[in-house]
DNA sequence: ACTTTTGTTAACAAAATTGTTAAACATCAA
DNA sequence: TTGATGTTTAACAATTTTGTTAACAAAAGT
Protein backbone atom coordinates (compact mmCIF):
# COMPACT_ATOMS: atom_id res chain seq x y z
CA UNK A 1 0.00 0.00 0.00
CA UNK A 2 1.19 3.77 -0.81
CA UNK A 3 2.36 5.55 3.01
CA UNK A 4 -0.96 8.09 2.16
CA UNK A 5 -3.09 5.57 1.80
CA UNK A 6 -1.29 3.25 4.61
CA UNK A 7 -1.34 6.44 7.02
CA UNK A 8 -4.84 7.31 6.29
CA UNK A 9 -5.98 3.55 7.16
CA UNK A 10 -3.74 3.36 10.34
CA UNK A 11 -5.40 6.63 11.53
CA UNK A 12 -9.03 5.42 10.85
CA UNK A 13 -7.99 1.86 12.95
CA UNK A 14 -6.84 4.48 15.92
CA UNK A 15 -9.92 6.16 15.95
CA UNK A 16 -12.88 4.02 14.66
CA UNK A 17 -11.79 0.54 15.76
CA UNK A 18 -9.36 1.46 18.82
CA UNK A 19 -11.27 4.59 20.00
CA UNK A 20 -8.15 6.08 20.58
CA UNK A 21 -9.55 9.75 19.55
CA UNK A 22 -6.41 11.59 21.40
CA UNK A 23 -3.89 9.87 19.03
CA UNK A 24 -0.73 12.57 18.22
CA UNK A 25 0.82 12.69 14.60
CA UNK A 26 3.83 10.51 16.16
CA UNK A 27 1.44 7.87 17.69
CA UNK A 28 0.07 7.53 14.21
CA UNK A 29 2.97 7.38 12.16
CA UNK A 30 4.73 4.56 14.73
CA UNK A 31 1.33 2.80 14.27
CA UNK A 32 2.19 3.18 10.50
CA UNK A 33 5.49 2.68 10.35
CA UNK A 34 6.77 5.90 8.72
CA UNK A 35 8.26 8.68 9.76
CA UNK A 36 6.13 11.56 11.31
CA UNK A 37 6.95 13.99 8.65
CA UNK A 38 5.52 12.06 6.00
CA UNK A 39 2.23 12.94 7.47
CA UNK A 40 2.98 16.63 6.94
CA UNK A 41 4.50 15.87 3.50
CA UNK A 42 0.87 14.00 1.99
CA UNK A 43 -1.48 16.18 4.56
CA UNK A 44 0.18 19.07 5.83
CA UNK A 45 -1.13 19.14 8.76
CA UNK A 46 -2.54 16.81 11.29
CA UNK A 47 -5.47 18.77 11.70
CA UNK A 48 -5.81 18.36 7.64
CA UNK A 49 -5.48 14.33 7.96
CA UNK A 50 -7.99 14.71 10.44
CA UNK A 51 -10.27 16.51 8.20
CA UNK A 52 -10.13 13.82 5.62
CA UNK A 53 -10.69 11.04 7.66
CA UNK A 54 -13.75 12.86 8.78
CA UNK A 55 -15.01 13.49 5.18
CA UNK A 56 -14.23 10.15 4.03
CA UNK A 57 -15.92 8.76 7.02
CA UNK A 58 -19.48 10.51 6.49
CA UNK A 59 -18.81 9.61 3.14
CA UNK A 60 -18.36 6.08 3.45
CA UNK A 61 -20.93 6.13 6.20
CA UNK A 62 -23.48 7.91 3.23
CA UNK A 63 -22.63 5.91 0.59
CA UNK A 64 -22.82 2.48 2.47
CA UNK A 65 -26.62 3.51 3.13
CA UNK A 66 -27.04 4.24 -0.64
CA UNK A 67 -25.60 0.87 -1.90
CA UNK A 68 -28.53 -1.06 0.82
CA UNK A 69 -31.17 1.59 0.95
CA UNK A 70 -32.09 1.69 -2.45
CA UNK A 71 -32.33 -1.79 -3.53
CA UNK A 72 -35.62 -2.79 -5.18
CA UNK A 73 -36.54 -5.66 -2.78
CA UNK A 74 -39.20 -6.54 -0.29
CA UNK A 75 -39.10 -4.16 3.03
CA UNK A 76 -38.72 -6.51 5.23
CA UNK A 77 -35.88 -8.19 3.21
CA UNK A 78 -34.30 -4.96 2.55
CA UNK A 79 -34.18 -3.99 6.34
CA UNK A 80 -32.49 -7.82 6.90
CA UNK A 81 -29.70 -7.08 4.38
CA UNK A 82 -29.19 -3.53 6.07
CA UNK A 83 -28.92 -4.37 9.53
CA UNK A 84 -26.63 -7.34 8.45
CA UNK A 85 -24.23 -5.10 6.64
CA UNK A 86 -24.63 -2.16 8.74
CA UNK A 87 -23.92 -4.69 11.81
CA UNK A 88 -20.54 -5.87 9.92
CA UNK A 89 -19.43 -2.56 9.28
CA UNK A 90 -20.10 -1.31 13.02
CA UNK A 91 -17.70 -4.78 14.39
CA UNK A 92 -15.12 -3.60 12.15
CA UNK A 93 -15.50 0.14 12.86
CA UNK A 94 -17.51 0.56 16.02
CA UNK A 95 -16.39 4.21 17.44
CA UNK A 96 -16.68 5.60 13.71
CA UNK A 97 -19.44 7.87 14.82
CA UNK A 98 -18.13 8.60 18.04
CA UNK A 99 -15.32 10.24 15.99
CA UNK A 100 -17.05 12.16 14.06
CA UNK A 101 -19.25 12.93 16.96
CA UNK A 102 -16.67 14.15 18.90
CA UNK A 103 -15.02 16.08 15.83
CA UNK A 104 -17.87 18.47 14.90
CA UNK A 105 -18.53 18.70 18.93
CA UNK A 106 -14.31 19.95 19.14
CA UNK A 107 -14.56 22.14 15.65
CA UNK A 108 -16.98 24.58 16.04
CA UNK A 109 -18.32 23.67 12.75
CA UNK A 110 -20.02 26.12 10.97
CA UNK A 111 -20.34 23.22 7.99
CA UNK A 112 -22.03 24.40 5.13
CA UNK A 113 -21.67 21.16 3.44
CA UNK A 114 -24.54 19.85 2.57
CA UNK A 115 -24.50 16.58 4.55
CA UNK A 116 -28.08 15.24 4.18
CA UNK A 117 -28.33 11.50 3.11
CA UNK A 118 -30.89 11.26 0.02
CA UNK A 119 -30.87 7.13 1.14
CA UNK A 120 -32.27 7.79 4.03
CA UNK A 121 -35.05 9.95 3.08
CA UNK A 122 -35.94 7.62 0.14
CA UNK A 123 -35.79 4.89 3.64
CA UNK A 124 -38.27 7.50 5.67
CA UNK A 125 -40.64 7.07 2.30
CA UNK A 126 -40.48 3.71 2.44
CA UNK A 127 -40.87 3.20 6.01
CA UNK A 128 -43.97 5.19 5.65
CA UNK A 129 -45.32 3.15 2.91
CA UNK A 130 -45.21 0.44 5.42
CA UNK A 131 -47.12 1.98 7.60
CA UNK A 132 -49.89 2.76 5.86
CA UNK A 133 -49.88 -1.26 4.24
CA UNK A 134 -50.21 -1.89 8.33
CA UNK A 135 -46.97 -4.24 7.97
CA UNK A 136 -45.26 -1.93 10.57
CA UNK A 137 -46.88 -0.01 13.62
CA UNK A 138 -47.44 3.72 12.34
CA UNK A 139 -45.24 6.16 14.11
CA UNK A 140 -43.43 8.93 13.12
CA UNK A 141 -40.99 7.05 10.55
CA UNK A 142 -37.91 8.95 11.64
CA UNK A 143 -38.67 7.19 15.52
CA UNK A 144 -38.49 3.96 13.35
CA UNK A 145 -34.82 4.75 12.04
CA UNK A 146 -33.69 6.24 15.22
CA UNK A 147 -34.75 2.74 17.03
CA UNK A 148 -33.23 0.85 14.10
CA UNK A 149 -29.80 2.74 14.23
CA UNK A 150 -29.78 2.58 18.48
CA UNK A 151 -30.28 -1.01 18.63
CA UNK A 152 -27.69 -2.10 16.12
CA UNK A 153 -24.99 0.73 17.43
CA UNK A 154 -25.52 1.36 21.04
CA UNK A 155 -24.59 -1.82 22.45
CA UNK A 156 -21.42 -2.07 20.52
CA UNK A 157 -19.89 1.78 21.15
CA UNK A 158 -20.85 0.94 24.82
CA UNK A 159 -18.80 -2.59 24.64
CA UNK A 160 -16.36 -1.58 27.18
CA UNK A 161 -18.58 0.09 29.62
CA UNK A 162 -20.93 -2.08 29.90
CA UNK A 163 -18.41 -5.00 30.14
CA UNK A 164 -17.57 -3.83 33.45
CA UNK A 165 -21.16 -2.87 34.41
CA UNK A 166 -22.20 -6.10 33.83
CA UNK A 167 -18.90 -7.70 34.56
CA UNK A 168 -19.00 -9.82 31.42
CA UNK A 169 -16.43 -11.26 29.59
CA UNK A 170 -15.03 -9.98 26.34
CA UNK A 171 -16.06 -13.56 24.51
CA UNK A 172 -19.81 -13.48 26.41
CA UNK A 173 -20.26 -9.62 25.13
CA UNK A 174 -19.29 -10.59 21.65
CA UNK A 175 -21.54 -13.35 21.49
CA UNK A 176 -24.34 -11.27 22.74
CA UNK A 177 -23.73 -8.91 20.46
CA UNK A 178 -23.61 -11.56 17.70
CA UNK A 179 -27.31 -12.73 18.82
CA UNK A 180 -28.21 -8.91 18.02
CA UNK A 181 -29.20 -8.88 14.67
CA UNK A 182 -32.09 -11.87 14.61
CA UNK A 183 -33.16 -10.04 17.61
CA UNK A 184 -33.78 -6.54 16.27
CA UNK A 185 -35.29 -7.55 13.20
CA UNK A 186 -37.64 -9.70 15.28
CA UNK A 187 -38.07 -6.52 17.61
CA UNK A 188 -38.73 -4.20 14.36
CA UNK A 189 -41.83 -6.03 13.42
CA UNK A 190 -43.18 -7.29 16.67
CA UNK B 1 -19.03 27.32 44.95
CA UNK B 2 -15.84 26.51 46.19
CA UNK B 3 -13.19 26.71 42.99
CA UNK B 4 -12.57 23.20 43.50
CA UNK B 5 -15.73 22.22 42.90
CA UNK B 6 -16.07 25.02 40.25
CA UNK B 7 -13.06 23.53 38.07
CA UNK B 8 -14.56 19.84 38.35
CA UNK B 9 -18.12 21.14 37.24
CA UNK B 10 -17.29 23.30 34.63
CA UNK B 11 -15.06 20.10 32.91
CA UNK B 12 -17.76 18.13 33.12
CA UNK B 13 -19.93 20.81 31.64
CA UNK B 14 -17.04 20.64 28.99
CA UNK B 15 -17.15 17.17 28.54
CA UNK B 16 -20.23 15.48 29.09
CA UNK B 17 -22.86 18.50 27.88
CA UNK B 18 -20.05 20.20 25.62
CA UNK B 19 -19.16 16.89 24.12
CA UNK B 20 -15.43 18.51 23.96
CA UNK B 21 -13.23 15.83 24.94
CA UNK B 22 -10.30 17.22 24.00
CA UNK B 23 -10.23 20.29 26.15
CA UNK B 24 -6.87 21.65 27.57
CA UNK B 25 -6.21 22.53 31.09
CA UNK B 26 -6.14 26.60 29.60
CA UNK B 27 -9.84 26.40 28.24
CA UNK B 28 -11.08 24.24 31.21
CA UNK B 29 -9.75 27.22 33.43
CA UNK B 30 -10.81 30.27 31.17
CA UNK B 31 -14.42 28.67 30.87
CA UNK B 32 -14.49 28.26 34.74
CA UNK B 33 -12.81 31.56 34.98
CA UNK B 34 -9.93 30.60 37.00
CA UNK B 35 -6.45 30.85 36.69
CA UNK B 36 -5.01 27.94 35.39
CA UNK B 37 -2.59 26.77 38.11
CA UNK B 38 -5.51 26.74 40.38
CA UNK B 39 -5.76 23.14 38.69
CA UNK B 40 -2.76 22.22 39.55
CA UNK B 41 -3.12 23.13 42.98
CA UNK B 42 -6.54 21.50 43.74
CA UNK B 43 -5.69 18.25 41.50
CA UNK B 44 -1.84 18.25 40.87
CA UNK B 45 -2.12 17.24 37.16
CA UNK B 46 -4.46 17.44 34.16
CA UNK B 47 -4.98 13.49 34.16
CA UNK B 48 -5.72 13.61 38.15
CA UNK B 49 -8.52 16.04 37.10
CA UNK B 50 -9.72 13.32 34.18
CA UNK B 51 -9.40 10.68 36.36
CA UNK B 52 -11.72 12.52 39.44
CA UNK B 53 -14.03 12.90 36.77
CA UNK B 54 -14.78 9.85 35.21
CA UNK B 55 -14.32 8.31 38.46
CA UNK B 56 -17.71 10.59 39.96
CA UNK B 57 -19.37 9.56 36.33
CA UNK B 58 -19.08 6.04 37.00
CA UNK B 59 -19.98 6.54 40.58
CA UNK B 60 -23.07 9.23 40.05
CA UNK B 61 -23.94 6.68 36.71
CA UNK B 62 -24.45 3.37 39.30
CA UNK B 63 -26.04 5.44 42.02
CA UNK B 64 -28.32 6.58 39.54
CA UNK B 65 -29.07 3.48 38.30
CA UNK B 66 -29.23 2.02 42.20
CA UNK B 67 -31.87 4.92 43.56
CA UNK B 68 -34.29 3.61 41.07
CA UNK B 69 -34.15 0.46 40.05
CA UNK B 70 -34.56 -0.65 43.87
CA UNK B 71 -37.42 0.60 44.14
CA UNK B 72 -40.19 -1.54 45.93
CA UNK B 73 -42.88 -0.76 42.81
CA UNK B 74 -44.56 -2.49 40.26
CA UNK B 75 -42.23 -3.67 37.40
CA UNK B 76 -44.36 -1.23 34.34
CA UNK B 77 -43.92 1.97 36.91
CA UNK B 78 -40.57 1.48 37.62
CA UNK B 79 -39.73 0.98 34.47
CA UNK B 80 -41.37 4.41 33.48
CA UNK B 81 -39.39 5.99 36.48
CA UNK B 82 -36.68 5.13 35.36
CA UNK B 83 -37.15 6.19 31.63
CA UNK B 84 -38.10 9.33 32.72
CA UNK B 85 -35.25 10.00 35.55
CA UNK B 86 -32.55 8.45 32.59
CA UNK B 87 -33.60 10.18 30.07
CA UNK B 88 -33.71 13.45 31.97
CA UNK B 89 -29.84 12.75 32.72
CA UNK B 90 -29.02 12.18 29.55
CA UNK B 91 -30.25 15.70 28.45
CA UNK B 92 -28.07 17.32 31.13
CA UNK B 93 -25.45 15.46 29.87
CA UNK B 94 -25.83 13.50 26.88
CA UNK B 95 -22.20 12.80 26.49
CA UNK B 96 -20.95 11.20 29.58
CA UNK B 97 -21.27 7.63 28.91
CA UNK B 98 -19.25 8.70 25.19
CA UNK B 99 -16.27 10.58 27.90
CA UNK B 100 -16.49 7.49 29.94
CA UNK B 101 -15.56 5.25 26.95
CA UNK B 102 -12.95 7.49 25.29
CA UNK B 103 -11.34 7.12 28.54
CA UNK B 104 -11.38 3.51 28.74
CA UNK B 105 -10.50 3.44 25.62
CA UNK B 106 -7.16 6.10 25.74
CA UNK B 107 -5.69 4.69 28.82
CA UNK B 108 -5.25 1.07 28.91
CA UNK B 109 -7.55 0.86 31.69
CA UNK B 110 -5.81 -2.35 33.24
CA UNK B 111 -8.29 -1.54 36.25
CA UNK B 112 -9.12 -3.17 39.02
CA UNK B 113 -11.63 -1.42 40.12
CA UNK B 114 -14.86 -3.66 40.28
CA UNK B 115 -17.51 -1.56 38.39
CA UNK B 116 -19.89 -4.15 38.30
CA UNK B 117 -23.55 -2.76 39.20
CA UNK B 118 -25.33 -4.70 41.66
CA UNK B 119 -28.60 -2.52 40.73
CA UNK B 120 -27.90 -3.73 37.08
CA UNK B 121 -27.76 -6.86 38.38
CA UNK B 122 -30.80 -7.05 40.32
CA UNK B 123 -32.68 -5.09 37.66
CA UNK B 124 -31.74 -8.63 35.44
CA UNK B 125 -33.37 -10.77 37.99
CA UNK B 126 -36.77 -8.67 38.24
CA UNK B 127 -36.76 -9.02 34.16
CA UNK B 128 -36.65 -12.21 33.99
CA UNK B 129 -39.24 -13.10 36.79
CA UNK B 130 -41.74 -10.73 34.94
CA UNK B 131 -40.33 -12.77 31.44
CA UNK B 132 -41.74 -15.90 33.26
CA UNK B 133 -44.89 -13.96 34.28
CA UNK B 134 -45.72 -13.14 30.82
CA UNK B 135 -45.39 -9.59 30.88
CA UNK B 136 -42.54 -9.60 29.04
CA UNK B 137 -41.89 -11.24 25.96
CA UNK B 138 -38.89 -14.03 27.02
CA UNK B 139 -35.29 -13.85 26.16
CA UNK B 140 -32.44 -13.30 27.77
CA UNK B 141 -32.74 -10.23 30.24
CA UNK B 142 -29.44 -8.66 28.75
CA UNK B 143 -30.80 -7.77 25.66
CA UNK B 144 -33.56 -6.15 27.27
CA UNK B 145 -31.67 -3.83 29.14
CA UNK B 146 -29.44 -3.13 26.18
CA UNK B 147 -32.46 -2.43 24.28
CA UNK B 148 -33.83 -0.35 26.87
CA UNK B 149 -30.91 1.85 27.33
CA UNK B 150 -30.07 1.68 23.55
CA UNK B 151 -33.35 3.39 22.75
CA UNK B 152 -32.84 6.18 25.39
CA UNK B 153 -29.25 7.10 24.49
CA UNK B 154 -28.61 6.81 21.13
CA UNK B 155 -30.71 9.28 19.58
CA UNK B 156 -29.49 11.74 22.42
CA UNK B 157 -25.42 11.08 21.65
CA UNK B 158 -26.11 11.15 17.49
CA UNK B 159 -27.79 14.48 17.93
CA UNK B 160 -25.32 16.66 15.87
CA UNK B 161 -24.54 13.98 13.55
CA UNK B 162 -28.25 12.97 13.06
CA UNK B 163 -29.38 16.73 12.69
CA UNK B 164 -26.89 16.58 9.55
CA UNK B 165 -28.10 13.27 7.82
CA UNK B 166 -31.52 14.20 8.01
CA UNK B 167 -31.27 17.87 7.48
CA UNK B 168 -33.67 18.50 10.99
CA UNK B 169 -33.61 21.37 12.53
CA UNK B 170 -32.40 21.96 16.52
CA UNK B 171 -35.88 22.55 17.91
CA UNK B 172 -37.78 19.86 15.70
CA UNK B 173 -35.29 17.27 17.27
CA UNK B 174 -35.46 18.29 20.35
CA UNK B 175 -39.03 17.78 20.19
CA UNK B 176 -38.70 14.29 19.12
CA UNK B 177 -36.18 13.41 21.19
CA UNK B 178 -38.86 14.53 24.14
CA UNK B 179 -41.52 12.37 22.07
CA UNK B 180 -39.52 9.35 22.90
CA UNK B 181 -39.85 8.65 26.85
CA UNK B 182 -43.39 7.30 25.88
CA UNK B 183 -42.65 5.86 22.68
CA UNK B 184 -40.13 3.47 24.41
CA UNK B 185 -42.09 2.51 27.50
CA UNK B 186 -44.50 1.45 24.92
CA UNK B 187 -42.00 -0.54 22.55
CA UNK B 188 -41.06 -2.07 25.43
CA UNK B 189 -44.08 -3.47 26.36
CA UNK B 190 -45.07 -4.30 22.32
C1' DA C 1 -1.46 41.57 66.60
C1' DC C 2 0.97 37.98 64.59
C1' DT C 3 1.57 33.38 63.01
C1' DT C 4 0.08 29.71 60.32
C1' DT C 5 -2.48 27.81 56.94
C1' DT C 6 -4.92 28.02 52.74
C1' DG C 7 -5.92 30.02 48.38
C1' DT C 8 -4.47 32.67 44.26
C1' DT C 9 -1.59 34.56 40.84
C1' DA C 10 2.10 35.55 37.41
C1' DA C 11 6.37 34.25 35.80
C1' DC C 12 9.08 30.76 34.59
C1' DA C 13 10.69 26.01 33.23
C1' DA C 14 9.94 21.68 31.21
C1' DA C 15 7.79 18.67 28.28
C1' DA C 16 5.16 17.35 24.52
C1' DT C 17 3.54 18.17 20.05
C1' DT C 18 3.59 20.04 15.69
C1' DG C 19 5.58 22.05 11.60
C1' DT C 20 9.73 23.13 8.46
C1' DT C 21 13.85 22.46 6.06
C1' DA C 22 17.41 20.57 3.61
C1' DA C 23 19.69 16.71 2.38
C1' DA C 24 19.60 11.74 1.18
C1' DC C 25 17.48 8.40 -1.50
C1' DA C 26 14.94 6.24 -5.07
C1' DT C 27 12.90 5.85 -9.60
C1' DC C 28 12.80 6.47 -14.15
C1' DA C 29 12.74 8.92 -18.55
C1' DA C 30 15.69 11.39 -21.70
C1' DT D 1 24.79 8.95 -16.99
C1' DT D 2 22.39 12.53 -15.98
C1' DG D 3 18.96 15.11 -14.15
C1' DA D 4 14.18 15.66 -13.05
C1' DT D 5 10.73 14.19 -9.99
C1' DG D 6 8.72 12.36 -6.19
C1' DT D 7 9.60 10.17 -1.58
C1' DT D 8 11.76 9.66 2.91
C1' DT D 9 14.43 10.98 6.72
C1' DA D 10 16.81 13.43 10.55
C1' DA D 11 17.66 17.64 12.51
C1' DC D 12 15.88 21.66 13.81
C1' DA D 13 12.52 25.41 15.02
C1' DA D 14 8.17 26.93 16.64
C1' DT D 15 4.27 26.34 19.15
C1' DT D 16 1.33 24.55 22.49
C1' DT D 17 0.51 22.53 26.66
C1' DT D 18 1.64 21.25 31.12
C1' DG D 19 3.87 21.61 35.54
C1' DT D 20 6.55 24.31 39.13
C1' DT D 21 7.87 28.00 41.86
C1' DA D 22 7.85 31.87 44.60
C1' DA D 23 5.53 35.78 45.85
C1' DC D 24 1.37 37.66 47.49
C1' DA D 25 -3.46 37.78 49.58
C1' DA D 26 -6.98 36.11 52.45
C1' DA D 27 -8.61 33.55 56.19
C1' DA D 28 -8.22 31.13 60.37
C1' DG D 29 -6.18 30.10 64.59
C1' DT D 30 -3.56 31.58 68.72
Amino acid sequence: MNKEELIKQTAKDLFFNKGYLHATTQEIADAAGVNRSLINYYFRSRDLLFQTVYREAVESLKSQLDKVLYDNVPFKEKLSIFIDVYMKELLKYPYRESFLITEICSKNFALKEKKKSAALAHFLKEIAEEMEKGTLKKGDPIHFVFDLFALMSFPVIMTPLYQKLLDISKEKYKALIAERKQLILEKIFN
